[in-house]
RNA sequence: GCUGCCGUAGCUCAGUCGGUAGAGCGCGUCCUUGGUAAGGACGAGGUCGUUGGUUCGAUUCCAAUCGGCAGCACCA
């Protein structure tokens, strides 16, 4: 027992029988058992010595339970308001379940609401959760006989092993693994449907797309509310919205998937590409810059035409009085280009590693279903650069990379980071040797770092594996921002060579690297991460002067300008309104500081400052308030002092 | 790209069971000079995403198309 105590039992007895033998109240509240670290069923026979736990509503996992038994009770209620549907999968998941139903006729809002109140009902039926074992090829007849094409799939595709178990509830049943919970009672009312989605048919674009109901549940109806309101909460901060009312930037159709940077968001973006240039300036990267247009013959050499061509814009130079069409293709990534400057003139041994470096703008064209505010756009820039370097300078210049990309992540607030190491993709370049060796080569480089990592087989780029840091959105959205990637297959392909100690050509190894990703999705995840309230040295109006009266106009553009010269970001706010308002509406603007000027800062030459979120004043003389100011505008130097790139 | 939903003033949205539209905020003018989260009055603003069809008549119905949102698929 969890307690440590050890108790004794019959062969076969259930998780139910020995919660009963502790307590009535513990019997009562059982809602399964975990033998040996696994969740199963209260009424399962327990046939061997075991740790053993009773789950309750008051454990962790009762959640997953409650999740999953609530997307059986919502496929029961689904199939009795609308017959002929038929059901697949319905796991519980972050935060809820689904279900997928195919069914001709969509769901509409109508329907989630019907089906939500017949979920009440069968919650208040409370049927016990019965477990049959059914014989592999009857189920599969029985299913093909009731209509259920996708459950036969699923039970002809499980693995001669498995043993294929079935749970009613009432009238009800469906195949599944279990475990459940001991009867649709213990659901609970705290769930509510979200919304309906299509979503393919075990997750291939190539099979029929299925009809997902999203629903959300918890142990109580005070978690369900918590949970709506944090939704709400989490709206608040959607860059796209903050974009819009901070007034960073806008999106259009005629231009969909690029970025209408307004000149707030642009002082951003200034200021984290002047911040992170001078960073790779500290870490002795070179910077380049290289175009957007090439000859297709460029993009067939390393493979991005076909390997990534359908993702590329291209287009027609010229026709050929032949026929043959001349096509150019504007560059989704910069390796193909940095190789081409990695290859004019001869590089030594002695020149390694090459670190080359461009804030590179790309195009690629995503489908329009990916497009998603600033964070999945088809025109970005990203602060990209290849190491060039020998496969013996590889750890090395990967510990460096990781160092520098954990201190700009930490620079600007970033904490929380998952780490994944992406595999070999199916369509790729290379052989599996040197797959072989630029995976277990990212593997090495990351537990030498102590990082730790999730392995994701076949997301890797064509040309290599990559590590890559994600960063969750407000909405819980995981996106891909810095990545490492290590690649054996473009120098080869483009015929990048040095020459070696030996005096012989070599092939030089290319890291590929990026620690933003691209300024685009990075300043969306900022702006979500921040809530748009940005530190002072990010900020796009650093300090708005606003007065109460006119009379303090003159002094309040003297302000202002001082500010300025001293290298801040300043407004001044002389309209003809009141102070509440001014404080208002910048508050609502999220600027930082606020420096008041009324008669008196006039005629004393003072500033009465005010910072966003607090209601306390400081009244200062207008050179010890500039003074404050720049220190604290300064932006983080990290390690080495990066000061004097500024 | 796929499925569903959506597209009305600068923004957020209401509305028209087919007879060319309305609110709040914002914007402009005027009054107000007010000490830390909305002072007041008046006014201007829209061929209802685009194209086609049905109709005497379309913002409203239908279709196509473009874009947005959610999810799926994709994501070098």
């Amino acid at each position: 027992m969890p307690d440590g105590s050890v108790r004794t039992y019959a062969r076969g007895t259930t998780g139910a029988e020995v919660a009963a033998s502790i307590a009535k109240s513990l019997a009562k509240a059982a809602l399964a058992v975990k033998v040996d670290g696994a969740v199963r069923d209260l009424a399962l026979p327990i046939e061997r010595d075991a740790s053993l736990e009773i789950v309750t509503d008051k454990s962790p996992d009762s959640l997953e339970l409650i999740r999953h038994d609530a997307a059986h009770v919502m496929a029961e209620a689904v199939q009795s308001l609308y017959p002929g549907t038929q059901v697949t999968i319905g796991p519980a998941i972050a935060n809820g379940f689904y279900y997928d139903f195919a069914r001709d006729e969509p769901f509409t809002p109508d329907d989630l609401v019907k089906i939500e109140a017949k979920m009440h009902e069968i919650v208040n039926a409370n049927a016990p959760f019965t477990r049959e074992v059914w014989d592999r090829d009857e189920a599969i007849r029985h299913f093909l006989s009731i209509g259920e094409k996708y459950k036969a799939e699923i039970i002809r595709d499980l693995p001669g092993t498995e043993t294929i178990t079935i749970y009613r509830q009432g009238q009800w049943y469906d195949l599944c693994r279990g475990p459940h919970l001991p009867s649709t009672g213990r659901v609970g009312h705290a769930f509510k449907l979200m919304k309906v989605a299509g979503a393919y048919w075990r997750g291939d674009h190539r099979n029929p797309m299925l009809q997902r109901i999203y629903g959300t549940a918890w142990r109580t109806e005070k978690e369900l509310a918590e949970y709506l309101h944090q939704l709400e909460e989490a709206e608040k901060r959607d860059h796209r919205r903050l974009g819009k009312e901070m007034d960073l930037f806008h999106v259009q159709e005629e231009a969909a998937g690029s970025v209408f940077w307004h000149p707030k968001g642009w002082t951003l973006y200034r200021t984290l590409e002047r911040y992170i240039r001078a960073k790779l300036d500290h870490a002795g990267y070179v910077e380049v810059r290289t175009p957007q247009l090439y000859d297709s013959s460029l993009f067939k050499a390393s493979g991005h035409w076909d390997m990534y061509g359908d993702n590329m814009f291209k287009i027609r130079e010229s026709v050929a009085e032949d026929g043959t069409e001349k096509l150019l293709g504007v560059k989704p990534m910069n390796c193909p280009a940095h190789v081409q400057i990695f290859r004019q003139g001869l590089k030594s041994y002695r020149d390694l590693p090459i670190r080359m470096a461009e804030f590179g703008n790309c195009h690629r064209n995503e489908p329009s279903g990916a497009l998603h505010g600033i964070l999945r756009v088809r025109n970005f820039t990203q602060d990209d650069a290849h190491i060039f370097c020998t496969e013996e300078q590889v750890p090395d210049e990967a510990a460096q990379y990781f160092k520098l990309q954990l201190g700009v992540y930490k620079d600007l607030g970033f904490d929380r980071i998952a780490v994944k190491l992406a595999l070999r993709p199916d369509v790729r370049a290379g052989s599996d040797e040197v797959w072989d060796k630029a995976e277990e080569g990212l593997r090495q480089a990351l537990r030498a770092n102590g990082l730790e990592f999730e392995e994701l087989p076949g997301e890797g780029a064509f040309y290599g594996p990559k590590v890559e840091f994600h960063l969750t959105d407000a909405i819980g959205r995981s996106w891909q921002c810095g990545t490492l990637q290590l690649d054996f297959v473009l120098p080869e392909r483009l015929d990048a060579s040095y020459i070696g100690q030996d005096g012989a050509r070599h092939r030089p190894v290319m890291l590929h690297r990026a620690i933003l990703g691209s300024f685009e999705r990075f300043i969306g995840m900022m702006i979500e991460h921040y809530a748009g309230k940005f530190p002072l040295w990010l900020a796009p109006v650093q300090a708005v002067v606003a007065t109460i009266v006119s009379d303090a106009d003159p002094w309040a553009a003297e302000v202002a300008a001082a500010c300025r010269k001293a290298g801040l970001r300043v407004e001044a706010d002389t309209r003809n309104e009141k102070i509440n308002l001014k404080v208002r509406e910048h508050s609502l603007s999220k600027v930082p500081v606020m420096l008041v000027v009324g008669g008196r800062e006039a005629e004393n030459r003072t500033v009465a400052i005010r910072r966003l979120g607090s209601q306390q004043q400081e009244v200062l003389a207008l050179d010890a308030a500039i003074a404050n100011l720049i220190a604290e505008a300064r932006p983080p130097a990290g390690g080495d002092s990066i000061d004097s790139a500024f």
